[in-house]
DNA sequence: GAAATTAGTCAAAAAAAATTTACTTAGAAT
DNA sequence: ATTCTAAGTAAATTTTTTTTGACTAATTTC
């Protein structure tokens, strides 16, 4: 008679494909990342999620760390690429600043994850962004064309001011990003349910009237 | 001769204080939990610059997730606090709502604890806010007397607008603390030390000037 | 001043997570 | 077709972190 650990175990014999497996880890690692942060994170939620196994993680990316790394890079670039595109051009300058607070606006709201890591990495003290040179390089086009628009628009009288850009740059994502970083507590506080499609709509049109007449530019009536 | 094991190891033989040692451990909580959010803080860390043993925030507050509660309570109710005294009187609608902006942005940039346990609070999706009651009801006075100031500046023509009172008061919260929440990111990104004072001043009355512009109540020159 | 209480110590156990070892085999390269 | 590389699996093992059990003694209470 045969013995039993002679019988093969069925195994379910995966097909393989490398890229495949690498892209859908790092794909269900942004997701996990943004949801829980890095200490949050567990590797094992990221395998049975990805439908692979936890050695997959370290042959290809060396180990969360690492793997955390590539998930910033990776939602880095995907938004500076899209600023890329928003090229202010010589429209009226009042168009071009509610262009910029637009864009803004609708970027965080319809990328959820990009917040949420960024809430992680500033939790973190900024420890990985610092070590990503190319985030650094890329996002220097976008302030110097903020720049360009703050000087047009005061040129052509059509801004009553021209402020900093970076101050500016501050103030368009804190009134596009803070109400989503923290809809929990915020939401908990006023008791209203900032996670609302009708409200995050308020907010974006009370967002676009703040900066608009700030800069002096006057609103619709 | 006698015996290695009779001798009685020198113990360093701590005085009782229940009082402090409950306040102690709390009182470093708070940065902990602020520095490393919840699943970054570590227990022994706790212990070390509380100089107790683990054992005794088992002993006082039932484990790692009630402390956290307890941290979260302790600073949520400080805050209000001052709120409280905080009263908008009759003076001048324009001066009242420039001390508005002024007292939240100087509470966030003097608590620093403050937003960053909110931010961690934020990450686990409100969990622990959401089960108290306290916090919730604290807030609405705030919000409340917000509301009031508002009436009363457009009624008495200082405010050319009537904004709701919740987008006002997340604008107030997003413009003063942004800056702070994201410094990290941000920093390296724009390439300027938000942390620098004279960063955080030129911040404060770039906040003042947005909000009071758009509440149309015309700033300084 | 004896008994009861509970603050505090020590060291180990339990639990939770990350990482690695050892092996198997699909598919590319020759 | 055969060989070789690396994609993939399974099962420990190591490491890290939280939690508990058993004991000691300082202070309070009666």
């Amino acid at each position: 008679m045969s013995k039993i650990e002679d019988v093969p175990k069925a195994q379910p014999v995966r097909s393989r494909n490398p890229e495949r497996t690498r892209a859908e880890i790092l794909s269900v690692a942004v997701t996990e990342f943004a949801e829980h942060g890095f200490h949050g994170a567990r590797v094992e939620r990221i395998t049975k999620a990805a439908k692979c196994n936890a050695r997959m993680i370290y042959h290809y990316f060396g180990g969360k760390e690492q793997l955390y790394l590539a998930v910033l890079d990776s939602v880095y670039a995907q938004i500076r690429n899209r600023e890329a595109q928003l090229r202010f051009g010589t429209a009226d300058p009042v168009l071009e600043a509610r262009r910029l607070v637009e864009f803004t606006y609708d970027y965080f709201a319809q990328n959820g994850d990009f917040l949420k890591l960024i809430r992680n990495e500033n939790l973190l003290n900024g420890k990985y962004i610092k070590r990503s040179q190319m985030i650094r390089d890329m996002s220097q086009p976008f302030i110097t064309a903020i720049g360009e628009l703050m000087e047009r628009g005061h040129a052509a009288g059509s801004f009553s001011r021209k402020p900093d850009p970076v101050q500016l740059y501050v103030t368009v994502v804190a009134l596009s990003a803070h109400h989503l970083n923290n809809a929990a507590t915020l939401g908990t506080v006023v008791g209203q349910d900032l996670t609302d499609p009708a409200w995050q709509d308020a907010r974006r049109d009370h967002t676009v009237d703040v900066v608009l007449s700030y800069l002096g530019a006057g609103t619709q009536v």
